[in-house]
Parts: C-alpha cells; structure tokens; sequence
RNA sequence: GCGGGCGUAGCUCAGUGGUAGAGCAUCUGCCUUCCAAGCAGAAUGUCAGGGGUUCAAAUCCCCUCGCCCGCUCCA
C-alpha cells in the first residue's frame, strides 16, 4: 500500500501497542487501578530493550567514544561519565530558564482555540477615556493581529492607546481576542506547571519546594567544574549523563512518545571558545566542526542500531526556530507511524556556546572558567601562561524511551505471507531474545543435543540478552514465537543432527534456513552480535 | 485544556434491559522428521471505576479514570 505521499502507508500503532502489550514489552502503569496519565511500564522483553540500547549509548559514548574515531582536531575523542541526582537545588532551574520557562500563566481562547502568554498580550483601549465596559481588543506585539485590532479599536473609539491586558481589572467579558470575533472568548490566566515539584525533608514545608529534573543536562553543568578539577581531563572533553527525567506534558500522548516520566542519554561536549583557538585549530577544533562531527556521528550511530532507511532524518534547524543562545541545532528525528508523513525527534544536537555555564556562573556566584595550561603566551621556559574561559559546549542529547519506541515501530513487520505474519526485526545488537535452540521434536535424543547447545550459548551470551530454548508444540509454532519476540536466530536440532553433528539456523527476516555445525554455532551467534 | 471516538478473557472483538460469549493465544495429553498443523480436554472475567434509574443493568442516565484521533502545548 502506498499512501498519496508516496510513502508506503504508516504501520498500524494499534497493531504494535497491541504486540506490546501481548508479548510483555510495554504496560500501560498502574494499569490494574485504572492506569496513570503519561507513564508507562516495561515488561520483561521491553526492560531488555531498552537496557540494549541504553547499553549501546553506553558503550559507544563512555566506554569507546564514537566507535573510537578521532575528532575533527585529529586527537581520540574524550568522554567522562556523571551521575548526578534527580533533585537539585532550586535555583539550578532558576539560572537554566526553567522556573521563569515552566510558570508563564497562560490565557486561552475559546473561539480562536489560540493560546497566548498572559503577560504578552496587550489590548487597545480608548486614547482619552476609561475603558470602562467598552470592549477591548486584545493583540500580541508583532504579529498581524496587531494592526487588525488597532484597526477596529480606532473604528470603535477613534483614538486609542496600548496597555497590558493585565493591567485590566476583570476585563474578561469584554476582551476581544486576537482573531476572534466574539468578546470574552479568552480564559482567565491559567498556570501550567511543566515542572514536577516535591517537598524535601520530613516536616513540609512549601518554603523548601524543591524540583524534578526536567533534564539531565543541568545536573552535568552543574559539576563540570568539579570534573575538570578533579579528573586528568583537558577541554575539549565531554560529559555524558543517562537518566530519568520528569516533564508535566500538556498532553501526554503518541503511547510512550510523549510520556511525563522519560530517560535521557545526554552528552555536555566542551570545547574551546573560538576566540582563543590558534592557527589551523580555527578550523579542525572550532566549535561548528565538532557539532557536525557529533552530528554527523549521532546519525551514524541510530542507523547502526537499526533505524537506518527512509524513516531517519537529520534536520538542520531553520534560524527562526533556534533558541536565543544556540548558533546551529540539528534533530535526528523518525518517521513514528503517528507523526507519517511527518517525524518526531529523537535526539537533538545543539550547539548552546557557553550559555548554561555562564548562566550557573551568575546565579551561583561560583567562577567556572576552565583553565587551559596549553594557551597562552609563551613563557621563557617554553611553557604556556594558560589562559581561562568558559568552554563552549556542544549538546547530543537523546530520548532513551523514545528510541526504544522508534525501534519497536521500526521493528515492527507485517507480511501476511508469512506463516507468522507480525514479526519484529531487531537489529541482533538490541534484540532481547539473542537466539532460540529447538529439538525439532520432543524425543529420540534430540532435546539432549538441543540442551547442551542451549547450556553453551547461555554460558557466553546470556549476560547480553535471553537464550531461549523450547521442545513443546509444532516448530512453526515456536518459530513464530520467536518471531513477535525479535529473537533473530533460531537453532534446530533434528534427526541429522544427531549423526553430522550440525543444526539448522533459521534466520528471522527470510525463513531461511541453513545447516552449519553445532561447534560453529557459538562463533556464529558471538559474530552477529558482535560480542 | 477543547472537540470527537473508545474501554467486555492475555489479544481481537460480538453481545442495546432478563444465565457472560466467540476466534486466536495459554495450559495438559496424544500425535508429529522444519514454519501459528491435527485430535481430545482444561483454565481464564471486579463487563474500566463509582453512583443512579429498574423487579432486573455489560446494555439506560450522571460522575470519575484511562487510551486513541484532531486542535493546542512541547521551555
């Protein structure tokens, strides 16, 4: 089926959540009382898919930094591991932008079904005059409602002047929105409260309110001082941080898409401010050339574990939808079968020069210059003076949660020609189940043989992800268990086995099976994934 | 937050006032020399929750919760 973009019609998200739920990989939480609004449990084969891929974030990042490559600089890339806490002190999210972010009140529209920042909206009233019941026509500075409404305010009132809707006692009834036709369509201010917020300390007390991270990211700024103070590390170098994070969504939808408690797998990459580079470093360490780097990486790195295809993008950011701080920002975002033909992100690299660091630097009074010894003018014994400034930071930062859903709608596949028609296609490095081992039938020796393979693999692999084994039922039956599971390979003992010491190896996505000897079989499975 | 749809077994769903159902999956046997096969049997439900109307409610009414879709929001 192809769609009238041209695009092959969306999977069905029912038919996935529906698999998910079957085969353990997603529970709806608190589901026996009723479920809760935007959260969301892992089941067992869930919980191994999302350790996979946490795991490869892991590896790739901390253990060997990008596969081991050398940056743009020519040097091995550097990245140090934090683990830094849920809650912090208040004023993080106060020097981040979060609190001023998080508390706008916000008035709504009923007509217009707009939504404006209560302290952003302005409305003209009469020149020389009291408002008094008189209507009042209400705008946001620079957009095209501000010279409609001016427009009918001076054919109403003849001469009229701005002033803030908020400077109005309980106009409510009266205001005309930006947009609308009616008057009293807006709501009166409403908060929304994006951040979770707790109370430490056994006596309560709403003095000492306290926050849950919306991100991980503050929480790495945060230490980076004591990092580069307290570990051989030298800028450029990065900081990388897995963690859960909380955001009140507005609404939480899309299944786990958009869930208001989340994981992130984020790096903090430092480099040093373009003023201060020397020579041919202008180009090779410049910041823009270690954002493409990690750009350019970050997408290598989702296609190998498996969302390589058409439904990956790498989105540059247009200027106007940058924030205020960053110079370049690009999304990887996935075609979701809910966002097709669209895409949703999944991970956004940012360049944010050194705004988080100055920013801490302000609110803490605590100075955050790096001191790099290798800068500076050069000394009569050869040495560097060293120089001090703030780094600025490069931000990979990806949805853990959100991956695991694009691999599990990537995964998903249909094929009704298939004697098991719904199957997952993992990528073996994330497949929860790594392999299966059956007795083609349960006697005449063969489920001794399919035992002892079974042992083997489970000795070598089993640390990376379940080895199932399984002498009940038809084959094809097991096969396609096997197959809604992700498991890629399965290993067949049958009656040849027990004379040429071989089995079958039947391969998830083809069906097809090859005969290869049972002494191969763990060089094989160790090959495929890897390990 | 607004509007629409939905909520019955693990899954997909039927059941519109009168005994709680089907298919698939699951489990136990038997059978079986490679793809959800066959035969026999078994287990499985606060009908989302609460309240109301009624002799009687899965069914009608009200409230709440949750999921999906469209707006809105996504710092």
């Amino acid at each position: 089926m192809v769609s009238a973009s041209g695009l092959p019609a969306p999977k069905s998200m029912d038919a996935i959540m529906s698999l998910c739920k079957r085969r353990g990989f997603v529970y709806q939480a608190s589901e026996i009382y009723g479920g809760i609004n935007g959260f969301w449990d892992y089941g067992p084969l869930g919980t191994l898919l999302k350790r996979n891929l946490r795991e490869a974030w892991w590896q790739d990042v901390v253990m060997v930094p990008c596969w081991g490559r050398r940056g743009p600089d020519g040097e091995t890339v550097s990245i140090v591991p934090v683990d830094t806490r849920i809650i912090q002190h208040p004023k993080v999210w106060e020097a981040s932008g979060h609190v001023a972010g998080f508390n706008d009140p916000m008035v709504d529209c009923r007509e217009t079904r707009g939504r404006y920042r209560y302290d952003h909206v302005q409305v003209f009233v009469p020149q020389n005059d009291q408002p008094g019941d008189k209507p009042v026509f209400a705008y946001v500075g620079d957009q095209p409602s501000e010279a409609k409404q001016r427009k009918r305010a001076e054919k109403t009132f003849g001469a009229v002047k701005p002033v803030a809707l908020s400077s109005l006692a309980q106009p409510w009834a009266r205001v005309i929105a930006p947009d609308a036709e009616q008057p009293g369509t807006l709501t009166e201010p409403r908060m929304f409260n994006l951040m979770f917020d707790t109370v430490p300390g056994a006596i309560r007390d709403e003095a000492n309110k306290a926050y849950l991270r919306p991100e991980t990211a503050q929480g790495i700024f945060v230490q980076a001082k004591n990092v580069w103070d307290t570990n051989r590390v030298r800028v450029p170098f990065g900081i990388a941080q897995a963690g859960t994070s909380f955001r009140n969504e507005v609404t939480p939808r899309n299944f786990t898409f958009r869930s208001r408690e989340f994981e992130q797998m984020e790096i903090e990459f430092f480099v040093v401010p373009p003023e201060f580079l020397e020579g041919d470093e202008k180009t090779t360490a410049d910041p823009l050339a270690w954002y493409k780097f990690f750009r350019d990486w970050r997408m290598e790195w989702w296609k190998s574990v498996g969302l390589g295809g058409e439904n990956l993008i790498l989105r540059d950011h247009a200027t106007d939808e940058l924030a205020h701080y960053s110079t370049a920002t690009s999304d990887i975002e996935y075609r979701f079968p809910f966002t097709s033909p669209g895409f949703g992100e999944l991970e956004g690299i940012a360049y944010r020069g050194n705004y988080d660091l100055t920013q801490h630097q302000k609110h803490s009074g605590t100075k955050l210059e790096y001191r790099d010894t290798g800068r500076g003018e050069v000394l009569p014994n050869g040495s560097r003076r060293g120089v001090s400034y703030l780094p600025h930071v490069i931000e990979p930062s990806a949805g853990l949660d959100r991956g695991v859903l694009a691999l599990l709608c990537e995964a998903y596949t249909k094929d009704e020609s298939r004697p098991s028609p719904e199957f997952m296609k993992f990528h073996p490095r994330v497949a929860p189940i790594k392999a299966a081992v059956f007795p083609l039938m349960d006697k005449d020796g063969l489920p001794e043989v399919a035992t002892k393979l079974h042992a083997e693999l489970a000795k070598r692999f089993a640390r990376l992800g379940m080895i199932e084994t399984d002498a009940k039922g038809s084959i094809g039956k097991r096969y396609a268990r096997m197959d809604e599971a992700g498991c890629p390979f399965c290993f067949t003992v049958d009656a040849e086995s027990l004379k040429g010491q071989s089995v079958t190896c039947r391969d998830r996505d083809t069906g097809v099976q090859t005969r290869m000897a049972i002494d191969s079989v763990v060089g094989f499975v160790g090959e495929k994934l890897g390990a």
